[in-house]
DNA sequence: TATTGTTATACTCTATAACTATA
DNA sequence: TATAGTTATAGAGTATAACAATA
């Protein structure tokens, strides 16, 4: 994809690439300070809640699911779950099958809880989306997929001090 | 944009949403996990010397700007530098004109510290958006400014619980 | 009186290593 | 031996309130 005869092109690039992940940077803490504020809940507590109540998964999740789910570390599961467990929004079952493993389900205190912010999930969407057609949406989303996924396969090992190159 | 006579509509539009902020929460999380182990700094550590690295702030930024510019609160920007002042990465210098400012500018250990992870950030951002055309970066750039914009103007004072609708 | 920056405090999230119980 | 989950610990980021110095 790259053109190695023009230079100003690969400037252009870095250019780009500086301010699309320092805009990821920013929506990222918005994110999180403003749906915080005006949810009541962290962006974390809110996903794993999130995950919790699709009707798919009405018997709960596996935790180490949970864990590749969010794509969080499962010790980092563990601490965002006792908080939950604490504010008794969520709870541990042991599996009946695997007896190592454990089921994470929502408690009726959470269900009511998810089920009480929602008018105000939907506002907080609506409201940040109001600039956006349907279409845009969709593209935003694979945009969002595909740099994920880049971000995941990132594999600097080979790349040294300056001196190196 | 909804539409009032067709509930699919708006379940559509409601499943985007939810898929959308989803996405933009997975993202920040895995920026801020993969930069912090791909880099060696935070994504806020990376931001703070971003932006005093360019070269418009050779004289560093006023603390209140670099706050607004970052979008984090005074308390929080302090908490940061502090950490980067120990790690004399930054330092605080009182401003001539106002002696309540500060401005914050790069140490030269600092700037050579920057410049020694450039190849390390330059192939980050570059693996990270292989998938990517230029066409796409533009369009991403600007979703990730609209939806940003969208969340800071976000009010939901007159969103009360689901009894009151 | 308002603004700039700082301090204090508490909470949340994250990274790493070591541990247990079970498979 | 490997996997699922937990415990322990340290560090980093964040929200809130209160404060001193200067405008």
């Amino acid at each position: 994809m790259s053109n190695p005869i023009d230079p100003a092109y690969d400037q252009s690039v870095s250019a780009i690439h500086n301010r699309l992940f320092f805009r990821m940077f920013q929506v990222g803490v918005t994110l999180e300070r403003r749906s915080t504020k005006e949810i009541g809940i962290t962006s974390v507590q809110w996903s794993v809640l999130g995950a919790l109540s699709r009707p798919k998964v009405v018997e709960g999740m596996l935790f180490s699911d949970l864990a590749e789910y969010l794509g969080v570390s499962r010790q980092n599961l563990d601490a965002v779950l006792k908080r939950l467990e604490r504010d008794d929004q969520v709870k541990r079952v042991a599996d009946t099958v695997d007896r190592r493993a454990k089921r994470v389900v929502l408690t009726p205190t959470g269900r009511e809880f998810w089920n009480n912010i929602q008018p105000k999930i939907y506002e907080f969407y609506r409201q940040s989306m109001e600039e956006f057609r349907f279409d845009d949406k969709v593209a935003f989303v694979h945009y969002l997929n595909r740099v994920r996924d880049g971000m995941e396969k990132v594999d600097l090992s080979k790349v040294g001090s300056p001196s190196d190159l």
